[in-house]
DNA sequence: TCAGGCGTTGCATATTGTGCAACAGCCATT
DNA sequence: AATGGCTGTTGCACAATATGCAACGCCTGA
């Protein structure tokens, strides 16, 4: 690995947090000021970083425009956001849709009524992975090696009483999953939301990604919730039939 | 500037046209296979890039959690949000909130009524930047010589007749928005769609961002959607105001 | 079974990035 | 006004670092 790239990688984050001048970016680098300032004159060419008018750096616009074309390039968030918005049309409650990558699951798309600002609020965040619903889904659906490695090595943090406490727990709730082939997570995350998930399935029959409907319990039970499930699973389902239909490999050069 | 990070950060918006595998992207970057390898383990360590089942590199999901942290960390979009969303109730229309960056503009928020969904589709696209209403703000406020460069330098696409065709309207048009403080886009972008907008102002009276109110003219004519001018004014004062400080901080409580 | 393609590794070379020290510009202090 | 300190910037000599090569291992398809 690189470590000139791998100092300037480190920058990125650094300036997520906030605003910094070139001496603090050198001092939490560890590098010559002149050293963080090649680093960041490289970065700002790219776009990736913007220097303000007080003349500290900010993360750059054209990180919004990558973020934005990987986004639209997923074929599978483009071929499930019609059903998303159909689904929600039809139950009127928040309906997401995430994936696995890397050890974490994240939401790439949302579908919301009630409040259709702060729409983007979530997209891309990690989920909370030991007790959303689509984490479930997608984990389960790991090679077993792997996701025990991966149960092991997570956090279980208690958002509430109800939250998977620990490893063991989690992987016997996999294997539920796993079996029932859907998922919920009853008040696990935040007190008073529930949500039932399904998985949407390529042509293999792998999990290639997950979708859930969220409701708090003032406007509907958990049971009430429940009874979604069919056509959560209906929609998800014929997600997976539209995905796994077309050809699974694009090469432009065939 | 660094070759080795100018190299690695090529690969990133090579990546965005869709995934690619390592020969192809040492190919496209002109170096040895070993040395796009490096690059793309590096970027790997970091999550910017993430290496799919079938091998291809894909750009990762820490790039859109960073893309995430920079928007939610940009003070005026946290400040001009409620206002949006009030202007949103009072009107219906769309409404969007744009900035001036690095010869660009770009939209950071945009509250939309009618389909909530999509609502992130344009939210970091560089907009049309010669006709778009905000844009006309943004430039108007620039030091004249580097608005003059910039003018020049700019493509004039004609969307539609009603484009502004080349540098020297473009310029006129600036002057004309300099002057009254505010701007339309009479569908110089798209034939149907029209837009009023007014800038945001920081304390030191520079524009630091413009907001504008769009619809179609099969909701409302160009006229109807000028008497909301007024309130869109209003508006961006209010958000001016709070975010130069003179309002005392924002009162969640309305 | 073999051949071809692709990803991966270790290594010697010199290209490339690094830290230093000196310089320049800015603001606040006296 | 003049001064001192702070931050960003530049040129340079040195060596650490990235590079390309060639060889290897692995998988796929013939």
């Amino acid at each position: 690995m690189s470590q000139t790239v791998d100092r300037a990688l480190s920058i990125l984050p650094l300036l997520a947090e906030g605003p910094a001048d070139l001496g603090q970016v050198a001092d939490r680098l560890g590098v010559h000021k002149s050293t963080a300032l090649r680093l960041l004159r490289t970065l700002h060419e790219h776009g990736l970083v913007y220097r303000q008018s007080d003349q500290r750096y900010r993360l750059g616009a054209r990180l919004f425009a990558l973020a934005q074309e990987a986004m639209e390039n997923l074929d599978i968030r483009e071929i499930a956001h019609p059903h998303l918005a159909r689904l929600n049309e039809q139950c009127g409650h928040t309906v997401h849709l995430a994936v696995y990558e890397e050890n974490e699951v994240l939401y790439i798309d949302k579908v919301e009524s009630r409040y259709p600002v702060r729409m983007y609020s979530r997209i891309g965040k990690p989920v909370a992975i030991t007790v959303a619903a689509v984490a479930k889904l997608l984990l389960a659906d790991l090679p077993e090696p792997e996701r025990r490695a991966l149960a092991q090595q997570l956090d279980y943090p208690l958002y509430t009483a109800r939250s998977t406490p620990h490893a063991e727990a989690f992987l016997k709730e996999l294997a539920t999953v796993r079996e029932q082939g859907w998922a919920t997570d009853l008040g696990g995350h935040e007190e008073s939301i529930n949500c039932v998930a399904a998985p949407i399935r390529g042509a293999d029959g792998r999990v290639v990604a997950a979708m859930s409907v969220s409701a708090p319990n003032v406007v509907v039970t958990a049971e009430e919730l429940l009874t979604l499930l069919p056509l959560v699973r209906r929609t998800a389902d014929a997600i997976s039939g539209e995905y796994s239909g077309r050809t699974p490999v694009k090469d432009r050069t065939e």
